[in-house]
DNA sequence: TAGATTGTTAATCGATTAACAATC
DNA sequence: TAGATTGTTAATCGATTAACAATC
């Protein structure tokens, strides 16, 4: 697992920017400020700048920061310049929906198939992409050289889909389930709970 | 907008500590300490003892929380001991998704219908519920007093969708499209965008 | 009783924000 | 030049972690 050479918040943040930039670049914009991305966005000049700062961009005062560097910047920082073969593991619901969803193919993460235990969604077409059983997933993986495994089975499911994952020689699991996987320490887990942001909004409320 | 009585990381951790409590319950256990719940996770045990001493739970020094008042607590605190009738905007990949996605049904959201400007979608029975025309959208949501939003459009589409959702008299939208959006002070938006955690898996790979 | 666990008070750590010189 | 913006260094703020008395 590699040391990030930014903070976790700062790197949530790059995405947010790095739309804002590309839509000043489709708009034919040279350059952009990190005033003008902190007021886009409601934050702080001075984080954008310290976020941006990460990524070894530099600005010029008075003007800002060249929107063709910045993007490029970005995205080798974030190793959005490059595919990322990618699998689902368990296609219900979220899984077919992550699937189609671009904002993962208009960073890189290139989804090439999925794999479940329901003998009846094998050989669906979900997506224009196949799902094919447990069973293949290890030669597939090795064949396509997966490098994220995005798990989207039933948390009951989770630990064994885990470790056939792990098995597979997969180094990096996006976790969608609510519960903490148990992985050797060479092996990236990455938890998105949807229900964490569920508790947010429901004390918000 | 409610001033919550945590920290935002706090809240976000205390889903987890619910559904482990849970399980002691289902397993017929009568009371569980920070340790256990800390080891089960991974974390430390007194950032356990001081995340859910912000629910009001009193433990007992040597044994632990008593799993069924922990359990209320932690639902009283999140306001997931009572439904909230909510609506998903945008009947697309993500949003059909959501509409089926049980760890918000077990949590008190009670999703109601999806609205969607497709005429193609409209009528459908996605999970059991409706897809109606975003021009229904007014009537229904007075009627069956909508709390959340949950804005699943595609981005171009989201601050318009938005100012409809705010004209409707709902105060709490679930934005998980990537811009930020303008609404009125009292209005609450928590974003959820997946290509932050995309972002935080790419630079760990 | 002895030992494990809670809850409180204090210390540490890291992220955010402020101040300001440098620059175009 | 004057003024806006960058990048650096320092200060603040808040969350996490540590220490420890209280308790069953």
């Amino acid at each position: 697992m590699n040391q990030p050479k930014a903070s976790l918040p700062t790197i949530r943040r790059l995405p947010s920017y790095l739309h804002i930039i590309r839509q000043a670049h489709n708009a034919g914009e040279p350059v952009i400020s990190a005033t003008t991305i902190a007021n886009e966005l409601d934050l702080e000049p001075i984080q954008v700048r310290k976020d941006l700062a990460v990524t070894g961009i530099i600005g010029k005062p008075r003007v800002g920061y060249n929107v063709e560097e910045l993007i490029q910047a970005i995205e080798s920082f974030l190793h959005w310049d490059a595919p990322h073969p990618s699998i689902i593991v368990g296609a219900g619901n979220l899984g077919q929906a992550l699937m189609g969803y671009q904002g993962f193919s208009d960073n890189g993460m290139d989804i090439k198939a999925a794999f479940d235990i329901n003998p009846e969604k094998l050989g669906d077409n979900c997506h224009g992409k196949p799902v094919f059983s447990m069973e293949e997933m290890e030669s597939f993986c090795r064949r396509e050289k997966i490098e994220i495994a995005v798990l989207c089975v039933p948390w009951e499911a989770a630990q064994a889909a885990a470790d056939r994952i792990v098995q597979v020689g997969i180094k990096a699991i996006w976790n969608f389930t609510n519960i903490r996987l148990k992985v050797p320490e060479d092996v990236t887990v990455q938890k998105e709970d949807l229900t964490s942001g569920y508790a947010i909004i429901s004390v918000l409320i």
